[in-house]
Parts: C-alpha cells; structure tokens; sequence
DNA sequence: ACCTTCTTGTGAAGCTTTTCACAAGCGGTT
DNA sequence: AACCGCTTGTGAAAAGCTTCACAAGAAGGT
C-alpha cells in the first residue's frame, strides 16, 4: 500500500469513472463486482482497475473481487466526497448559470454558497436560492461562508486577478473555465476547462482520420 | 518530419495552447517567439515545445526563434482550424445554452448551424438566428445541413442513443458532455468533458496536498 | 481435509512521453 | 571570411504509465 507515491492524472479520473460505474452497477442490485467487469463498463482493463486501486490499498477479495458498497465509500473517501465541499462561482454568465444548477454537484456534494459578477445589471438578481453579489464581496464572502473551491467563469482577461485575489482569502482549489493558464502558488490545485481546446482535439483527429 | 506517427492527446493540446499564447503574443507586437518564450507563457518546456513542433515538420529558424504569423498559420492548418466546422447542438438545456453562444467557437471556425431538442415547450424557441428543432430531425439536419460535429448536452441516459444516430447521419466527431461514456465505430473520435470529473480530481488534490 | 475454480495484488516487462544534451545552422560583427 | 552568440531539431537517456503473468488467497463442493 504505497500510501506515498505520486498519483497520476489519469489514475484520479479512472477512479472518479468506477465511482460512477459502481453506482450504476448498485442500481442494478450488484453486490460485489469483479475487476473484469468494472474494466468492462469502465472502458479500460482489468488489469489496470487493480493497478489503480492498488495505489490505495487493497479492498478486494480474492477470488469474489470487491464488494460494491465498501469499495463505493472507499472511492467517495479517496477522492475527497465525504465532506462537503463549498462554492462559490465567480461568473454569472452562460457557464455559470449552467454550472450553478448542475444537479451532479450537489449529489457529489459540492454546494455553491455564492455567486459574484461585476455586472451592476446582474448583481441582486436571483438564482435559486443565492442572490447575485457584488464582485467586490469576493474575499469577505470567501471568509464568511468558509469556502473551499471557486469556479471561474469569466473572462479570460479577468482570470488571474480573481484567481489570487481567491487564493489570498483562503480558497484551496480552482476551477477554471477561462481559456487562459492561471500561475497560483505551489499546492494549490487547478482543474481548466477549455472547450475550444476540447473541439480542436476533435477537428485534429478527425482531420488525421481522413488523411489516411 | 515524421508526420505519419500517432500523436498523443496531450501534444494536441499542447499546439492548441499554443496557438493561443502566439496570438497573444501577437497582439502585443510579437513578431517572432523562441521555443523559450513560448514555454514560459505556456506552462511547459522548451524542449517539450521543440519535441511537439517537431512532429509535424521544421517550422523554425536556429538562432532566431519561430515566425509568429507563420507559427500560427501552421498551428492552425494542423488543428483543423483553416476551414469551417459546421456543428449540431444536442440539447437546448442549461449546458446547450452556455455552449451556443460560446464567443470562442465561431472566432474559431465553429459553426453551430442546428439545434435539437426533444422537450416540446423548447422546440421552436428562438436562439439568436436559429430556432430548436424537434430531436426527430436531428438525421435530416444532419445531412441537409451537411453537419461534421455534434456536441451532446443532453442527460447521461439519452447519450449512447443520440451518438449512435448521429453518426449514422454522417456526423465524423462528438464532444460529449454526458456523464458517460459511449461507445462509437473505430474511427470516429470522441472527445469528454465530465464536469463532476473536474471537480473530484480537485478535491483529491485538495485533500492530498493537505495530508503531507 | 483436499481439490477446483475464481480473482486479487504485484513485481517485472513493455511501451509511451518527457527531458537532456549537443551538433548544426542562422545572422550580425569584426 | 572567420568568429560569436543564440536557438533549433533530434537522437539518446530518463521517467512515467500500462500490460503481463503468476503466486497467494478465498469459497464451495466432494
């Protein structure tokens, strides 16, 4: 159980994959499941699936493989769900309002506590249950509310202000939907999330499909 | 030149960040960049810049660095960039709505020329100058309107459905934003973005670097 | 108690990606 | 024309990730 060793990228997201897959298999009435199977409806092989796990411990038994809702709450500890997490958005845009009310959010338990945009025209406007606050109000709304994560749905220009400002008043992790790299100091993660990225990579594939 | 090997994902990325970087680069009065300078404003190495550059051909000249507006033109043919793309939206919901008016896809050649949905309090609503279409007429929207791209807004459960139909309409790539993953012919790329995803290899990483 | 069947956990091998290091080339200067 | 400072392009080395293959262990049947 090499508790220590750095884990890749990839790793984390196959894990975040067999939570999802576990799920599905326990709606289904699974109660344990053999590493064969979660590779096969995890788009990856089985070997890989111990391999992964293996970094964590070893939660399976020989023989039977793992039991479905041992192994569910294992991953949910692994990857940081059994707390709840604290949001707040900055961006009241399109892609806010898309994440603000992505209902897997919640059930994963991230909770956005607060919005802020700059647009005088949005501030006081209602969604949900938040009411749109000031730009401004970020670091104090940071410190109130306790908040861990921001997601940043701003513009590209405005991206590294916010991130250090949010960084400054004690946020521990960022997404960021600007299409720009944001420098944070060391230890503090960054998920980007850039959709014309994610559409080159397809317009570049498909081009090299038909080129042979 | 070895322009017939396989190219990793994350090299793929890595052009397309560049492209962005040499564009800002460019918007400051840069006429020519070094692999150095690139690495810097694009969060890798030079060598690594150098390596990615290399797949494709020799674009640079030794001693002075890479033509800015040559550099760029290339990104762009390699990335599929120098024709247009036209785009089926599937999904007229929180997601399809942020993604429609992205002001990044059409800059980038990115034609969102349908939209589907199967709710029919949506269909005929007015976006911009499209209207929803009903989710039946997503094959002949497909082929009348000559349509290469689909994106997937719709719920995990409808995903594998609407990709198979679209590719049987001729669509040649998908960018899903299910929370699934779908099975497609060999040869037709897919491309994901897993919102929770995101937000779980955060609170990972979170977690982790507070452990230590 | 033993045998059979199944499946995990894990070193080691194989493969891919990144980093290193340096010869080759370009332009300006003397 | 020779030199010098710089920067590319690229084999080779290093690091990282995935696959293989098998010993070890678990349950059930005889």
């Amino acid at each position: 159980m090499p508790l220590s060793r750095r884990i890749s990228d990839s790793t984390v997201r196959r894990l975040s994959h067999y939570l999802r897959v576990l799920e599905l298999i326990q709606a289904d009435g699974g109660v344990t499941v053999s590493s064969e199977e979660l590779a096969k409806r995890g788009h990856t092989t089985a070997a890989q699936v111990r391999k992964d796990l293996s970094h964590f411990g070893s939660f399976g038994k020989r023989g039977l493989g793992y039991s479905v809702d041992e192994l569910k709450d294992r991953l949910r500890t692994i990857l940081g769900l059994d707390r709840l997490w604290r949001v707040i958005l900055v961006g009241a845009g399109r892609i806010g309002s898309a994440l603000f009310d992505y209902p897997d959010f919640k059930k994963r338990g991230y909770d956005c506590v607060a919005i802020v945009d700059t647009d005088p025209e949005k501030i006081g406007e209602r969604w949900g249950e938040r009411v749109i606050r000031p730009a401004e109000e970020l670091e104090s709304l940071i410190r109130e509310l306790n908040v861990n994560l921001v997601i940043l749905a701003v513009p590209a220009s405005a991206a590294q202000v916010v991130a250090e400002r949010s960084v400054n008043a004690g946020v521990k992790g960022i997404l960021n939907f600007a299409p720009v790299q944001i420098q944070v100091p060391e230890g503090i993660p960054v998920e980007n999330v850039n959709l014309v990225m994610e559409l080159e990579a397809l317009s570049f594939q498909i081009n090299r499909a038909s080129e042979t």
